[in-house]
DNA sequence: AATGAATCGATATATTTTTATCGGTTCGTC
DNA sequence: GACGAACCGATAAAAATATATCGATTCATT
């Protein structure tokens, strides 16, 4: 839940822009050469005006009658999240979630490559999961600093987090994207996205009681 | 993003919960008695202010200068979000992330019981993944059905999405929450939980950028 | 028992986000 | 080339959310 960060864009502005990669995507292999705010809020149940400022925060420009033309706007979406050239990343934690997410092919999409996962548990370490290599955690330093890696991805239990946060610090790392429970104490220069899957099923859980 | 849905409580602060109880249940391990917003907030960088008004929604009452029961506060909350009988639900696509899910065993603590998955790869059919049995797609139905589920995960590819939507409405499904990166169509008595891992990565990637 | 600090609950204010409106542009059609 | 519909861009209004303020209550301390 940290993620009071002011600068300008809003941040469901931000979280709103990967839908639209999405589906731009989709419009783009179907060969749509032109799309509009209107043909967003229809796939998306979203508002037409909505869509508009969304677009225009990224610095997208289109024309009256006809909308964006696809390919520009996905790559300006892209530039707009860093997407075009974002680093590589390093997984802490090669446990069931952190396996999925070596596997999860959709972050490729995202120009996201993890490159190395490193676990404190030296049995797992040696092998690869899903083609990457797992490291002993004592190697993250090292590991960091020389692939000029800048992102790090929180997978362990809640116990373990701060140690691992305080480890990806530690190896000079800008962002933590952290899929544990547990919050963690990082310097202020450091930001971290807090994924929060308990938060979503909160939210169902109360609307399908409401419903009732 | 079908987050749309008003009545009464807040977006957000349904969100906040789950942190909230997560927390109350450290430091009743810890053998807190009480509790104060001030705790909160400092463990969670939120304004005190806030947290009480979250509470408040959840119906909480705490005493000036002493704060909530800790024990109290944990049951009232849980109730709030209904996962004090959340019943089972179902999951389909039994592929990486589901596989993750499967496995995760954070969700027990929120009272969600996974019974079994579903997949339509019949070969991955008849055995057990995480102890949980996985049953071919057409078998849906009749097992939601028989033991009275509410509640499916989609965890398919962005092209299973749709069909396998189908089939859990079809099936009786009142909510379902989705993993797949697809939007889905489903009428307007189910709800939908749409669970997007890379609206979090555009935050955090956008938040790097603005760092440098 | 009086004083003061901590904290809740309620009300008021400020900020952020969404939605509406309006003028102007583009293009197909007559 | 005039007309009208589709749509962008900017500005204004409305709604939702977060923050501040204030009075009231509890308890520890004197």
């Amino acid at each position: 839940m940290k993620e009071q960060q002011r600068s300008g864009i809003p941040l469901p502005t931000i979280k709103r822009i990967p839908v639209y990669v999405s589906v731009l995507e989709k419009w783009l292999k179907e060969g749509k050469e032109t799309v509009s705010t209107t043909d967003f809020a229809a796939a998306l149940t979203l508002k037409p005006v909505q869509v508009r400022k969304d677009l225009a925060f990224a610095g997208a420009e289109g024309k009256p009658r006809i909308g964006y033309r696809t390919e520009e706007l996905l790559e300006t979406l892209h530039r707009f999240v860093g997407w075009n050239n974002l680093s590589e990343a390093v997984l802490v934690g090669a446990g069931a979630l952190g396996t999925a997410i070596l596997g999860y092919k959709g972050f490729d999409r995202f120009g996201l490559k993890i490159k190395a996962a490193f676990d404190i548990d030296e049995s797992k370490c040696g092998a690869t999961v899903h083609d990457k290599p797992v490291y002993p955690i004592r190697d993250l330093k090292q590991y960091v600093k020389k692939n000029g890696i800048i992102m790090g991805i929180l997978t362990v239990s809640e116990n373990g987090a701060q140690p691992a946060a305080d480890a990806l610090v530690e190896a000079g790392i800008q962002g933590i994207w952290n899929f544990s429970p547990a919050q963690i104490d990082v310097p202020d220069s450091i930001f971290v996205q807090q994924e929060d899957l308990a938060a979503g099923l909160a939210v169902l859980a109360v609307r399908i009681k409401e419903r009732q």
